[in-house]
DNA sequence: CTCGACGATCGGATAATCTGATCGTCGATG
DNA sequence: CATCGACGATCAGATTATCCGATCGTCGAG
C-alpha cells in the first residue's frame, strides 16, 4: 500500500537528487529515506532511481511517477490549507518569500501590524531573488512571494500591491546634484552604481536608463542595497533608489534624493502564489494589509 | 501529518455513511475507523462528520475535503496502476464488472483464453446491472465493465466489442413457430417474456418491439435469462434471446431460435472504464481478447 | 421499559518506522 | 598505488503508530 510518506520522500529525493539531503528535507535520517524509497520501488515493481556515484538520477519511468507523486503531495497540502482557511484568515503557518530589495524595507512597515491583527499567524520568512522564489513557489516550499512584476508564469496568480517609484540618489556634495526633477537619460553610465547580477532591481534600473548592456558600468555589482547607498554617500556615483527605502525611514544627510521627471521609472510590487492554492483569501488579506501599510508610510517619508 | 490512511478511511466513510460498514470496506474494525476519522478531524481542526443516530452525515466543510480526498486516493491508485502497466499488459489485479445478461455466457467463451494468455492477471469479477456498474466504475471500486451501449457518461471511455444480435426464441411446438426470419412487429405483447425491471436487455427488447409501456406484458419479469428461456420452453411465450447465449452453447430441443428480418434488433456490447485510468492498454488488450473469443465462438453456434 | 444499533473508549498486542552505528564501493588525491 | 571522503546500503534495537477485541453509553423503536 503506497503511503503519503513514500510519496513525500520520493518528491524530496527527486528535488535534491541526493539521499542525505532529501532525508534532511523530510526531517529524517538517510537510512529512513533509503528504506522508504526502496520499499516504494519494490511495491511498484519499478526502479525509480539510478544509484550512481556523485548525483543519483531518476529513471525515465520514475519521472512520470514523480510528477504524479508531486501532484498528490500538493493536493494533500491543499487539503490541509483548505482546512486552516475555515479557521479564519491568516491563521497558522505561512511561508513567505520576499526579494532582497524589498524585504528589509517593507517588513518594518508591515510586521507589527501583521502581528497585531493576525496574532495566530506563524510567518516563516525567506529572502531570495526572483528566480529562486518562483521555483520555490512552484515546488510549494513557500506559499506566497512578494516580488516585482512582471511575473510571466501561467501557473501563478499575482496581486499588485503598490507602485514603487525610483528616486535618484546622489551624494549631497556631488556637482551633478542639481535641484529639481531628475532625468534618467542624463545619468552617465560610468557613474551608475547597481546591485550584482540576478537582482531584478538591477535589470529595472538598466531598462529605465535605456542601457542595454552593463559593459561600461561603474563597478561590479554590490551585494545589498545598503552597500550601494553607502557607496553613493561616499561619492562613488549615483543610483536608482526605490521610494520604499525612503518610506522605511532611510535618511542620510550625505545623500540627496530627487524624484524623476514623469513618467518616473518605477517597479510594481506584487504578491504571487500558485493559482491552485486554496489560500487565496489569506493572500488577498495579506495583500490588503501590505498595501495599507505602504500607504500609511507615505506621511513618514514626506516628513 | 495527513496520511493516505486518513483519506482512504474518510472516503469510505463518506461512501457508506456508516462507521461499521466503512471499516469493513477498509478491512479494519470499527474502532480503527473511528480513531482515524477523529484524528483527521483534530488535525484539520474541522468537524468532518456529524455523528447522529441512524445515518451519519458529512458536514458541509467535510464535503469539500471528501471531494479532494477522493481525488487524492484515485491519483494514488492511478500511480499504482501506472507502475503495473510497466510490468506488461494484463498483469496483477483487475476488477471487472459484467452485466448479468452477459456474464454467464461470455465468461465461458473467454476465461480459459484469458488465463492462458495472461497467467499473471488476477481478475476479480462482479456481476450487477448497468446502473450499479457505472456507479462502481466512477467510485473506482471496479476498473472496467462489460455492458451494452450506449453509455452516456462523459467521464467514461468505451470500446465496442461486438454486436450481439437478438434471436426470437419460441417453443418448438408453438403454432407461431413459423419457419423463416422473424419480424419484431408481429410479436404479441402478451406473449413476450422479459427479465425484471432494471436489466438493460429488457429495455432493448421493448424498444425493438416498439412497445413503449410494459403495461400489457405477459408476466412480471423474471430474475435471470435462464428462467426466461425455461418459461419459453414450457410454452409460456416467446422472448428475444441474444445470440451470445447461443454462442455460449445454449441448445434446447424444446426451443426454436430464428433470426430476425434485417435490420435485426441487436445490442452493442462494449468495455467501459474511467477515462482518467492509466490502464487503457490493459483494457484495449482485454477488449481485443474478448472480441477474438466472440468471433471464435461463431462456428460453435452454427454447428 | 427493554432491546438493538451504533459509535466511543480502553488496554494490550503487533507491526511499521526511525535512529545510530557501521559497512562497502567508488572516485579523487597525493 | 594507497588513502581518504562521500554516499548509499544494511542491521539491530528502540520507539511509535495502529489495530483488535471487549466493553460502555446513548438514543430511538417497539
Amino acid at each position: 500500500m503506497v503511503t503519503m510518506r513514500h510519496l513525500r520522500y520520493l518528491v524530496a529525493l527527486a528535488e535534491t537528487r541526493h539521499f542525505g539531503r532529501a532525508a534532511e528535507l523530510c526531517h529524517v535520517t538517510q537510512p529512513a529515506m533509503s528504506a522508504q524509497i526502496r520499499e516504494l520501488e519494490e511495491m511498484l515493481g519499478i526502479d525509480l532511481v539510478e544509484r550512481r556515484r556523485g548525483a543519483i538520477a531518476i529513471t525515465s519511468e520514475g519521472e512520470e511517477i514523480v510528477r504524479r507523486a508531486a501532484a498528490v503531495v500538493a493536493s494533500v497540502r491543499d487539503i490541509e490549507d483548505l482546512a486552516r482557511q475555515r479557521q479564519g484568515v491568516l491563521v497558522g503557518p505561512l511561508a513567505l518569500g520576499i526579494i532582497p530589495t524589498v524585504a528589509p524595507y517593507l517588513l518594518p512597515l508591515c510586521l507589527a501590524t501583521l502581528r497585531a491583527r493576525h496574532p495566530r499567524l506563524e510567518p516563516r520568512l525567506r529572502e531570495t531573488r526572483t528566480t529562486s522564489l518562483l521555483a520555490e513557489l512552484a515546488a510549494g516550499r513557500i506559499d506566497v512571494a512578494i516580488l516585482a512584476l512582471p511575473v510571466d508564469r501561467p501557473e501563478l496568480e499575482t496581486l499588485a500591491l503598490f507602485t514603487d517609484r525610483f528616486l535618484l540618489a546622489t551624494a549631497a556634495d556631488d556637482p551633478d546634484a542639481a535641484a529639481g526633477p531628475a532625468d534618467a537619460a542624463t545619468i552617465r553610465p560610468e557613474r551608475l552604481l547597481l546591485l550584482e547580477d540576478g537582482h531584478c532591481l538591477r535589470e529595472q534600473a538598466l531598462a529605465h536608463c535605456r542601457l542595454a548592456s552593463a559593459a561600461n558600468l561603474a563597478t561590479l555589482g554590490a551585494t545589498s542595497l545598503t552597500t550601494v547607498l553607502q557607496m553613493v554617500a561616499a561619492g562613488y556615483g549615483v543610483t536608482l533608489m526605490p521610494e520604499l527605502v525612503a518610506r522605511a525611514g532611510f535618511d542620510d544627510p550625505r545623500i540627496v534624493l530627487r524624484p524623476f521627471r514623469e513618467p518616473a521609472p518605477a517597479r510594481e510590487i506584487a504578491l504571487a502564489w500558485r493559482a491552485a492554492s486554496p489560500r487565496r483569501k489569506d493572500f488577498q488579506a495579506l495583500g490588503r494589509l501590505v498595501t495599507e501599510c505602504w500607504k500609511a508610510a507615505d506621511g513618514r517619508a514626506a516628513a
